[in-house]
DNA sequence: GAACCCATCATTTTT
DNA sequence: TGATGGGTTC
């Protein structure tokens, strides 16, 4: 085939019978993928409505359709390309009845799963010290991964006392989604293992239908996928899986390396192909990601290699701290960028989500614009939330959950008694809670909310009408209207609301997208679609901006410039996994190492601090032991010092100048990273960040942080402080109508000085942003 | 019913 | 440090 290598080939015409593809990373993957759908469809005649194509994100599976759509000329329509999920789901909504369940289910999102978890826990008088909520939806997320029902699980677990408990939440939690007519994700794919089990007549039907199955990154499937999988190609056996061994990175939430590594075992006729040229990195990089990832043990024998040309050296570099480390990685982009090179073409991974915070700080400052990736998505927000409730209940009444989310949102004066009253009036009379509501006459102590409940079913019901009768848009309009959402929140006036306003805007661009869109829109589809597609990223993809995402987030993208931070024993590898008894915590580390190292094209800079502040404390950080394994004609070290060093009164030395950035050695102030003429913290600042719905909380658009002063919070020195013993607090040296300097609010005149015990309470009247109460310890005012 | 205050607790995440 | 949730108080 054309523009193929002979492996890559290979992997397209091998079509009958199972194959498993090792790709490694940059190794030509998704070509080969679409072009082995084109041949399938235009060489070998299959009917592309007999092609199934399973991918792990909405982004891939989009990105597959293009490029399918792209290179098959006919038919290209009809290929099957979906996440498990959402093929799961597409099954599930034709036959959920035989399995006794509604074919109009819902599908509960984490935040939604956890309120049911919360009430189960209530009910069955758990203590949550000892059942976190946490641990119990992950432990039944667990079981439902391996296929076991409570009963089940408990015989597996061998009856002990906690696993019995576990699997009475389990059973109730289950109970529960059936009553409010909800499935949770892994649901999703246990219904349909359970509906092919029980109706092999069902399957027959999708085996007939899909003979020709691809998988890709197998590597993340987990047990309930593989069976499904399993089913699924039982009876033509043409399954393909793409995937690489070494980027398994979600063993955490269920992924099976075995499924890969086994793969052989299952099929003992399968083909193997191997992808080792990698068309993506220089060859420093790449052989410095393969002397990483050497140091695992049980992989599959692969070696990358490429014939590009060596390229820069890989730099390694330890900062003082963190600030110091985030400094310099953006003076670096800065620099690329003053060059001409595009920001987006440039990456900041990490390992732990807060780490964005000073990157961003600091991006803010040097006015360089940036996107998160991943993170607090869109559809978490509450006025999202809020919204999406009413759509949801008007979709499925029994929808328990929804309908507390909002039936006292916004105020209406229906108080928690009133809902307890009666969620228990209708479990005592086998009802659902929206029908005990419409009988809110017969339930004792609830008449003075009589009125109110009246309301907010005709509320309901007006809202059910106005879609029947006029649709999605309409839908959205009329619960803003009648919630008075909009005016509420216009009435407010903050920059948090107006905000909030924003994503609501957004949110009805979603929603009239979609209805135009679609041939036949539904509150189903719509839904279904919010809730399997959480990604926000939809859209706006055009602007220059730098990347910041999580080393997870990374995996499947590429970039010729990356800079991977906070490489810190403890940090990364993560402390987690160097403390857990399982050998292959710590190689699943070295994995994502390896696949963050993978995502360069032609820059790689890798960085640490030498202290950095920890749950609130600052810490000593050795370097990371990737660094070391690196080969060491492949990497330059560079660093303001040996790591691990840190001279303890260095920070005393700066003690009094905290108007200054945090920083030594000349840089920040000095290079251009200074406060001055930044754009600054405060209330108007422009929207960097992806200012659709203020994913980051600095750019000024936030709806995350509630109060002015939670985001971009100066480094005061008190943690400095207590860093060398010494009392925060203490006395001050201003008084009423002096003026002092606020370290962000910047110039004030002081009103008023109150003590409050061993403290003062003082309110000044900034210039810039009027009269604020603060607590003298807190404030650090310096007196002018 | 809502505003506070204090204690507690912190990976990675897509669907 | 910081977010979050439960309990307390008005």
């Amino acid at each position: 085939m054309e523009g193929l290598n002979r492996f890559q080939d290979e992997a397209c015409s091998y079509t009958e019978g199972p194959l498993l593809i090792l790709a490694g990373a940059g190794s030509g993957k998704t070509r080969v993928l679409t072009h082995r759908i084109a041949h399938l469809i235009e060489d070998k005649s299959v009917n592309p409505y007999n092609i199934l194509a399973i991918t792990f994100t909405n982004k891939a599976a989009n990105e597959m359709r293009d490029r399918v759509d792209k290179i098959v000329g006919y038919g290209a329509e009809s290929v099957w390309v979906s996440t498990f999920h959402s093929m799961c789901v597409r099954i599930l909504r034709r036959h959920m009845e035989v399995l006794g369940g509604n074919n109009n289910f819902t599908i509960y999102d984490t935040d939604e799963q956890k309120t049911v978890v919360r009430e189960v826990l209530k009910l069955l008088n758990l203590d949550p010290k000892q059942y976190p909520e946490r641990g119990m939806l992950s432990a039944i997320s667990k079981a439902k991964e391996e296929y076991l029902t409570p009963d089940k699980y408990e015989q597996e677990q061998g009856y002990n006392f906690r696993s019995q408990k576990i699997a009475e939440v389990y059973r109730e939690y289950q109970k529960r989604l059936k009553q409010n007519n909800a499935l949770d994700f892994d649901d999703l794919i246990f219904k349909t293992i359970e509906l092919f089990e029980h109706h092999p007549e069902i399957l027959d039907i999708y085996q007939e239908r899909f003979k020709y199955i691809m998988v890709d990154e197998y590597q993340d499937t987990n047990h309930t996928q593989f069976m499904l999988v399993k089913m699924l190609a039982a009876k033509y056996r043409n399954l393909c899986v793409v995937g690489d061994d070494d980027q398994s990175i979600y063993k955490f939430r269920g992924a099976n390396i075995y499924n890969i590594l086994n793969f052989e075992e299952e099929y003992p006729d399968a083909k193997v192909v191997k992808l080792e040229q990698n068309y993506r990195s220089t060859a420093n990089i790449l052989n410095a990601a393969n002397g990483v990832i050497a140091n695992n043990e049980g992989r599959k024998d692969k070696r990358l290699w490429t014939d590009k040309e060596d390229g820069e050296k890989v730099v390694y570099e330890c900062f003082d701290n963190e600030y110091s480390e985030a400094e310099n990685v953006v003076r670096r982009i800065s620099q690329l960028n003053g060059q001409g090179k595009n920001l987006s073409d440039m990456a900041v991974l990490y390992r732990t989500n807060n780490q964005s915070r000073i990157i961003e700080e600091k991006l803010i400052m040097a006015g360089v614009p940036y996107k998160l990736v991943g993170g607090t998505g869109f559809y978490d927000r509450k006025e999202i939330r809020d919204v999406l409730g009413y759509l949801k209940t008007v979709h499925n009444r029994d929808d328990e959950i929804s309908i507390r989310r909002i039936i006292n949102t916004p105020r209406r004066g229906i108080g928690d008694t009133t809902v307890n009253r009666i969620v228990e009036y209708a479990y005592q009379n086998n009802i659902d809670m929206f029908s005990a509501m419409d009988m809110i006459d017969e339930i004792p102590g609830a008449q003075r909310a009589a009125g109110k409940i009246k309301e907010f079913t005709e509320l309901i019901y007006t809202l059910s009408d106005i879609y029947n009768r006029d649709g999605l848009t309409a839908l959205y309009e009329a619960v803003i209207e009648k919630t008075d959402y909009a005016n509420i929140l216009k009435a407010e006036g903050t920059d948090e609301a107006k905000s909030r306003l924003e994503n609501l805007e957004e949110l009805k661009n979603k929603i009239v997208n979609y209805e135009e869109g679609s041939e036949y829109p539904n509150l189903t589809e719509l839904l279904e679609e919010i809730s399997l597609v959480a990604d926000a990223d939809t859209g706006i993809e055009q602007d220059d901006r730098v990347s910041l995402m999580t080393l997870h987030s990374a995996k499947g993208l590429e970039f010729p410039y990356v800079f991977m931070v906070g490489m810190e024993e403890r940090l990364f590898p993560s402390g987690m996994s160097l403390d857990s008894d399982d050998p292959d915590a710590l190689e699943e580390e070295r994995r994502l190492c390896y696949v963050g190292i993978t995502r360069a094209m032609k820059e790689l800079r890798l960085s640490s601090a030498s202290t950095r502040m920890v749950n609130g404390s600052r810490n000593y950080c050795k370097e990371s032991r990737f660094i070391g394994e690196i080969p060491k004609n492949l990497i330059v070290r560079k660093g303001e010092r040996a790591p691990g060093y840190m001279q303890k009164n260095e920070f005393g030395g700066r003690r009094g100048s905290y108007d200054d950035d945090y920083s030594f050695g000349g840089f920040g102030g000095s290079s251009g990273f200074g406060r001055s003429g930044s754009q600054g913290y405060g209330s108007g600042s422009q929207g960097y960040g992806d200012s659709l719905y203020g994913s980051g909380g600095f750019g000024g658009s936030s709806a995350k942080k509630s109060t002015s002063s939670a985001s971009a919070k100066p480094y005061s020195s008190v943690s400095l402080d207590s860093l060398k013993g010494m009392p925060s607090g203490g006395d001050i040296d201003y008084k009423v109508g002096d003026t002092v300097k606020h370290i962000k609010f910047g110039k004030g005149t002081v009103k008023e000085i109150v003590k409050t015990g061993s403290d003062y309470e003082v309110v000044v009247d900034f210039d810039r942003v009027g009269e604020k109460k603060m607590f003298a310890s807190l404030a650090r005012l310096k007196k002018l």
